[in-house]
DNA sequence: CCAAAAGTGTTGAGAGTACACCCATGG
DNA sequence: CCATGGGTGTACTCTCAACACTTTTGG
């Protein structure tokens, strides 16, 4: 990419949070930069937008190149601009934001993938820049996103059971919710279907499955709607 | 402001949409505009971000030295990046907004407040760049926000009534309230304090003024709660 | 048959909604 | 005394919140 300095605006950067969850936990993708500066160090996805690109287009482009995920709704979570934030000159960086369902993508089809990792939020290496900064921030707006619009479409497999999507939002608020309200105002909303097959993996009780009706869920995201338990 | 071009990142500008509220609706503020491109129209109180300066401090800069409003608290809206959305060269523009009163402020203190005006939402002039976009955003997002969080504090004057509050409510929301429901609801949140006094401007009866409990009133734009009426 | 997680209903409290009349003032 | 907008209360409905036991499976 640096071999290409011309092709790219030099003093504006994108950088891209991508949740994921997987093993119960909320992930965030990581890339071993291979680049100076910090060569070697665990870093978000992100480069320089070219000359004549669109923003948006540019996150799509890295993402896709450093780590193979692609078809990806971004969503544009600020501008970072502190003044010695790039230690070698000023960039600004336009932070974004997705979430993805792990088990969609195989991480960085074909090439190397020790350079490309899922970390638990708790466990996010130092990161470099202020990428902590970032990922702090893309955190905070998913925590109170999720009061207002559904969750769960983009990160989830297309079949899932309540109980993972009970998980999901005990992850993202930060708390354990009531099993029989959870359903209930789940199910009350209508922008899930039950379907008649059970989950085999789990070595319990099978859990029923169910997928998301995507026109409702969209519609509701537009609308939305209050998420107090 | 161009004949210092050397001292300003000529890709990246910062464009301020501020919302006032006076005679029943929601205006903005706009300043015609005395350089190239597009000098002589009406467009918002914007320019090019220094070498140097924060984003935030250059949006501040602008706006005090355009319109003579100062002290604000201006939100980012994101960025703009239209390829060509200014005719001259490739620009960025980070846009904010800001709620403000009025009759706190006289506009453009001491320089020709022809240059400076409030226009009321439905009576905004044809705009330059993608200004009427970034207006359109700016209020979309009022929109959404008016929801969840208290609004009021930031662009009523300091004692108000309940009927000017709801009108405001209205005017953002785009629809008619009940007065006791409106009433009870606002109350209940005791964010506002009745005072001892009555407006002496209405030529009706008049109604008991009130003021903003600061404190809870942020504590409640932490917190966030539902607004439906 | 035991451990572990899935599934299921009811009740009481509080908030939301709809709705109509009297009051204070200026002209 | 009249026109205009300000101010007030109640009853019904619906949603929220708290809470415990039974069912299904694998080992």
């Amino acid at each position: 990419m640096s071999h290409k300095l011309r092709e790219v605006i030099r003093n504006i950067s994108v950088d891209c949070v991508i949740f994921g969850y997987e093993h119960s936990t909320l992930e965030v993708l990581l890339v071993k930069r291979d680049v100076e500066p910090y060569a070697g160090m665990w870093a978000l996805p992100g480069g320089f937008v070219k000359k004549g690109e669109r923003i948006e287009d540019a996150a799509k482009r890295v993402l896709a190149q450093m780590t193979g995920v692609t078809d990806t709704y971004l969503e544009e979570i600020g501008v970072f601009d502190e003044l010695d934030r790039y230690p070698l000159w000023r960039v600004f960086t336009v932070g974004h934001v997705a979430l993805i369902s792990p088990e969609h993508y195989s991480l960085h089809a074909g090439v190397d993938t020790r350079d490309v990792q899922w970390f638990p939020i708790e466990k996010i290496p130092p990161l470099p820049f202020d990428h902590s900064k970032i990922v702090a921030v893309a955190l905070e707006k998913l925590r109170k996103r999720v009061r207002y619009q559904p969750i769960g479409f983009e990160i989830l497999p297309e079949k899932f059971t309540l109980p993972q999507l009970q998980r999901l939002y005990e992850v993202v608020l930060g708390k354990k919710l009531d099993k029989r309200n959870f359903r209930k105002k789940i199910l009350s909303m209508h922008f899930i279907q039950k379907l008649n097959e059970k989950d085999k993996n789990g070595i319990r009780r099978p859990a029923y499955l169910y997928t998301f009706d995507k026109k409702k869920y969209e519609k509701l995201k537009e609308k939305g709607f209050v998420f107090e338990l």
